[in-house]
DNA sequence: TGGAAGTCAATACC
DNA sequence: GGTATTGACTTCCA
């Protein structure tokens, strides 16, 4: 069985100066593969990285066979097959991946994460991996996420995979065959935003009833897997925690001194007045339609390393500084359409009717109109925005 | 067709 | 100058 937490520990010095601290070293897999990422889709996660604290990990060295791992690909691909036997309910969580990759000694390295919350796993796999395809087997984490290269499977996960795949057999060409791991070298958020559609990951687990049987869950081929699959399937276990990103936005956007109206407008393609109403008041993924596509934009940028999306954001606002000059100017020569603006007994009328009723009917909302001087469009609209807007009123 | 969701954009506010 | 608010428009769905 895995035990790690009490092991002593040699301390090495990570690009982004994290201390990892392990048994049995391993430099080559260190060296080549051990960076840092420091970026995180929470905002908590994110401000450690950012101060830079050191982040202790305790690792040990194991061999595949210990662990009921069977090595599928080559020494550098990251897939293994995975057999829970006796281990079914997982005592411990197994970290693997290119993190797990063989040492020079033959042995694989393995992260022991017992004892720790979710978060708390979640945020390390999150904070310490990258560069690497790391997969995350974590009993109680109920969704598979894609976070930053980053899969997180669990059983009732698994369960769900293979159900799905189970109903879409039909497109999973090469089901056995590919081993290929595509994000290699490519940036994290490129890494993020393929790993959905990574190809052939391995994985085989016990059911929690039944040890010793094997589950075996198989992804389908990048090259050979058609587009609309892939996207019905990555839309169909998405689960984006809307809050985290949001206030992860939010910092990100503070701290680099980004205006809301560049990003609305350079990343989101939206305005700044909804960038800012979605970031202040972001609803649950599992209540949006359309409006996911616009957290999934926040994310990916979220996902870019830090190189990359600031310079060319900055760039971009000085571009948009000039072309809102640009806009002014030609507004100060058209008309500007104005708005209506209710008078303060409109609005004490309107909400005193709305407080009593959500949705006053069509004979109401017309009397109500004349009564206010309003068109019937405008006492609609309010009705309409107030029941979004003040649902608790 | 009405209502909800998504959004724009004017403008109030800090 | 940047953000928050909000009246109105568009799209989608039952």
């Amino acid at each position: 069985m895995i035990t790690g937490e009490n092991s002593s520990a040699n301390s090495v010095s990570t690009p982004s100066n994290s201390a990892v601290q392990m048994q049995e070293l391993d430099p080559l897999t260190l060296g080549a593969s051990e960076e840092v990422n420091t970026s995180s889709v929470c905002s908590e996660s994110r401000k450690n990285s950012h101060s830079s604290k050191n982040i202790d990990v305790s690792v040990e060295t194991f061999t595949p066979e210990v662990l009921g791992l069977r090595k599928k690909s080559p020494l550098n691909s990251s897939l293994y097959d995975l057999t829970f036997s006796e281990h079914s309910k997982m005592e411990s969580e197994i970290r693997i991946g290119d993190g797990l990759k063989e040492s020079t000694d033959g042995s694989t390295r393995v992260e022991s994460m017992r004892g720790k919350t979710n978060e708390a796993r979640r945020d390390e796999a999150i904070t310490e991996t990258s560069g690497v395809v790391t997969t995350v087997v974590s009993e109680g984490l109920s969704f598979v996420e894609s976070t930053r290269g980053i899969v997180v499977v669990e059983e009732v996960a698994l369960d769900r995979i293979h159900e799905f795949i189970s109903g879409n057999v039909a497109n999973l060409q090469n089901y056995n065959s590919c081993n290929n791991t595509v994000y290699e070298g490519k940036s994290d958020g490129q890494k993020s935003a393929s790993v959905d559609r990574r190809c052939s990951q391995t994985v085989k687990s016990t059911e929690n009833s039944e040890i010793g049987q094997s589950l075996q869950v198989s992804l389908p081929n990048i090259e050979t897997f058609d587009e609309d699959s892939s996207d019905i399937f990555r839309k169909k276990f998405e689960d984006l925690d809307t809050k985290e990103i949001a206030e992860a936005l939010t910092y990100e956007l503070k701290k680099y001194s980004i205006p809301q109206a560049v990003f609305a407008r350079k990343v989101l393609n939206r305005s700044q007045g909804t960038l800012s109403d979605v970031l202040r008041k972001p609803k649950p993924w599992n209540e949006l339609r359309g409006g996911r596509e616009i957290f999934r934009k926040m994310k990916e940028w979220l996902d870019l390393p830090e190189v990359k999306r600031i310079p060319q954001l900055r760039t971009e606002a000085a571009l948009e500084l000039d072309a809102k000059a640009r806009r002014a100017d030609l507004h100060g020569r058209g008309s500007k359409k104005s708005r209506l603006h209710f008078t303060d007994s409109q609005k004490r009328a309107l909400f005193a009717i709305f407080k009593e009723t959500k949705k006053p009917s069509k004979e109401m909302q017309n009397a109500l109109a004349e009564e206010l001087g309003l068109e019937c469009g405008t006492v609609a609209n309010f009705f309409m925005n107030a029941r979004r807007r003040h649902p608790d009123v």
